[in-house]
DNA sequence: CTGGATCCGGGAAGATACTG
DNA sequence: CAGTATCTTCCCGGATCCAG
């Protein structure tokens, strides 16, 4: 992209990663971690494969992420988020919350992958049974997904690991998904809405966000870092 | 810009906000409030005038921003941004800080507005002086500039305003300008760093976030939404 | 004068095929 | 698997012109 020759910090930060599919880019790596090309290319329909090596390089040119060479198979690579690219979490993590109303508008033609949920999901989950011990919940497939854990009051989304045996997993239709996990629709509904739930019911009733939805706020809304937050919400 | 189609948060953000210029013109709005079409070109030296035209007719589609008609003079035209808009404060909040590093980098042909200040500065200044009466500094001119207003502990950052009469004007290089507020440049070394501070320099030491620079941290980074300031956010 | 519209050249993005 | 090559399309940038 050619620079905007403004002394701004934002305008600068737009320099570096306001080139189309570059913070989508971050958005895989960030959920993922270390990715090879193809992961990016499954994580990112659409995306023109010359213009996916383009923009990793730039990136890597800009100090956003590093190529590692894997042992096996030959010609493997790795790409990763540098701690200056990992730093963008916060921005992402802006977005996202800034996206989220948008998300019920349901385009029916747009793509899905259940591990664009990871990054919404670790501000939308919580260990609503923190005396219980370990349980894990499976959104989407082993492919395309993540494994989110609860233990005695700890949440953590991962992608889904084939080693991983989750107690119930939950596919189904994107967006009832985004429903459910946003409390917008309940569990018990969820089989007449498009949505499979496979195993232990009681184990996802567990993670789920349990705030009831106030009107003209989305939960995802909701601060992504946890904790007490003195957000005032926005402005 | 044509859509990702992908049904996540972060894409369908960028499909409404990833286009060129769009964030700097949220960035125009949301430091000096109420803009006139040619506040805004005086604000993003570079842009294309049908770019700009362009832009404002996207934004207003997709409800960021709302162009009222001025009494006079005849067809003047404001433009603000709805509540929607407003609310990629926290994008941009996150931007800045994420950017604030790459201002290091003193590429000498980029523009710099003083305006472009006044985001960082909402996070950089403090009232040393919490029990001091009311003074206002004024960072650039008042063509463009921004006016700092401390009064008993807070601190309130405005666009530079002719009926205001500050106590203490800085004006001077951008690079200065921003090594004084980071604190990376000490009040008395001002003169010979191309800084000019006119009238009182004890009302600029009063604002300056005094905390000294910690080793690859730029006190850019703190959050700019910290302590009991009830800001109101722009205007 | 303000707030655009129009035209055009160059370059980035998109689609697809091909290769070490 | 991880890209390159090539072609097309369309967005961006710069200049100019125009209506109220």
């Amino acid at each position: 992209m050619k620079t905007y020759r403004q002394y701004c910090a934002l305008a600068r930060g737009l320099d570096l990663v306001g080139d189309r599919w570059t913070l989508l880019i971050v958005r895989e790596l960030l959920s993922l971690g270390e990715c090879r090309y193809s992961d990016l290319q499954r994580g990112l329909p659409g995306i023109a494969s010359n213009l996916l090596a383009q923009r990793l390089r730039e990136m890597e040119d800009s100090g956003l992420v590093r190529r590692t060479a894997l042992p096996r198979p030959a010609h493997a690579t790795a790409f990763t988020l540098t701690a200056r690219g990992a730093a963008l979490q916060g921005v992402v993590r802006e977005f996202v919350k800034w996206g989220a109303p948008l998300m019920a508008a349901d385009e029916a033609q747009d793509t899905f992958r259940a591990h664009w949920l990871m990054l919404p999901l670790r501000g939308l989950c919580r260990d609503n049974e923190p005396h219980s011990g370990r349980v894990v919940v499976r959104v989407g497939t082993v492919d395309d997904g993540c494994d989110i854990t609860a233990d005695s009051g700890t949440v953590h989304v991962a992608p889904s690991h084939p080693a991983v045996d989750p107690v119930a997993t939950v596919t189904g239709d994107s967006a009832a998904l985004v429903a459910l996990f946003t409390g917008q629709l309940p569990l018990e509904a969820s089989s007449s809405s498009g949505l499979l739930i496979d195993g232990d019911a009681a184990a996802v009733r567990r993670i789920i966000g349990g705030m009831p939805t106030a009107p003209n706020e989305s939960p995802l809304n909701r601060s992504a870092q946890g904790g007490p937050t003195k957000d005032g919400g926005p402005r």
